[in-house]
DNA sequence: TTGTATATATACCATGCAGTATATAAATTT
DNA sequence: AAATTTATATACTGCATGGTATATATACAA
């Protein structure tokens, strides 16, 4: 079983993470974390360095929580084309997926964090490539079992797919309306029916 | 002629508006504004009542030049369809249009102020209902003259457009490449032909 | 159950923050 | 050019900030 230390430093972060997603990183202060878990500064600064280590570990927890996410989509039982399916159709709940996330981490984190924190700038980038990698495979095992037909290289559409599902969510955070979500999915699905479906 | 007072109103919501831009709302400081603009306190405050007043004043000049910029490009000399194809071009260049305003602010600040600022929230959402207005307004001239045929409403193929578009203005923030630009201008191009072009 | 290591609470520091009152300087009016 | 209005600079609040030193409480090992 893991020790008390252990599970309250994993306290902290789950309950310091969607906060730091919602108010951003020099928007949250350490008041409005100690507040939100119950803890002091003393129990906070004794489980993280200082505010950017726990903003950090805060956005590692996120985006694992979606990477995770993701990868059960991309999981799905049936062919290629039926993970894609599941992955695009998860972004139409991605709304309510997210709220608990405190708002879509990539989105919230890259643009936040552009100028205000170069390590977790960086850390918002990496995760977008890992997804794009994510999504480029399962269309490469596709084309190599002759299900899937695609105009350029499966990173080069992963892209391009991801793009337009993060524009969907960026309407989505930006107005509060839904139907940025259903209709690029929407969208999105007959796409891949006209388009690279064999 | 404009008075001095009226010059300096000016010049500080010039100098201020990139910086608010790229900070956000609470990663601004009144000393970040006094240090850009050489002025003092007492200069800010003689013009502006506070913080939030001077910051909403900053996203109405920087939004005011991107509806210019779209604006302008929507009045391109021609058909319906050239009009749409010189406003999906300028995005091409967005990356650099918009750095000189900070970056793009409908996405920044309508991220940014989710959960900090509700005035200027509410501004952001404004931007967008008008954006998509105005391209939704160009589709439909070209619908009654007979150039363009659409699959849905033109206020929702507008929506959808300007999805896509943000959606590459997102990725392109988040990440710093540009490709993420062409690519999706060269796919929207392609899209509008088969699709809407009579 | 006691002893010890470790985690948390308390009290504090220097600094930066938004905002203000007032003095001084500069622009405008006559 | 003088008078007056208006704008800017200075100096100063009170408060919140991130961070720390140290005391106290708690978890774990024996």
């Amino acid at each position: 079983m893991s020790s008390k230390a252990e599970r309250t430093t994993s306290y902290i972060i789950e309950t310091v993470a969607p906060i730091f997603n919602k108010l951003g990183y020099v928007g949250t202060s350490m008041s409005d974390l100690t507040e939100a878990t119950g803890l002091t500064k003393g129990a906070l600064y004794g489980n993280f360095e200082n505010k950017e280590a726990l903003a950090l570990a805060a956005f590692e927890y996120s985006s694992k929580l979606l990477l995770n996410a993701i990868d059960q989509k991309l999981k799905t039982p049936g062919n290629s084309l039926e993970k894609i399916y599941a992955f695009t159709d998860f972004y139409r709940q991605y709304d309510t997926f997210s709220s608990e996330l405190g708002g879509c981490p990539v989105l919230n984190v890259g643009v936040d964090a552009k100028h205000n924190n170069a390590l977790l700038e960086a850390a918002a980038i990496e995760i977008v490539k890992t997804i794009e990698g994510k999504i480029a495979l399962v269309l490469e095992v596709g084309i190599n079992q002759g299900e899937l037909k695609i105009p350029v290289t499966p990173l080069q559409f992963a892209k391009q797919l991801y793009t337009m599902l993060q524009g969907a969510v960026a309407m989505n955070t930006i107005t509060g309306d839904r139907k940025y979500l259903l209709n690029t999915i929407a969208y999105l699905d007959q796409l891949i029916i006209k388009e690279i479906k064999k």
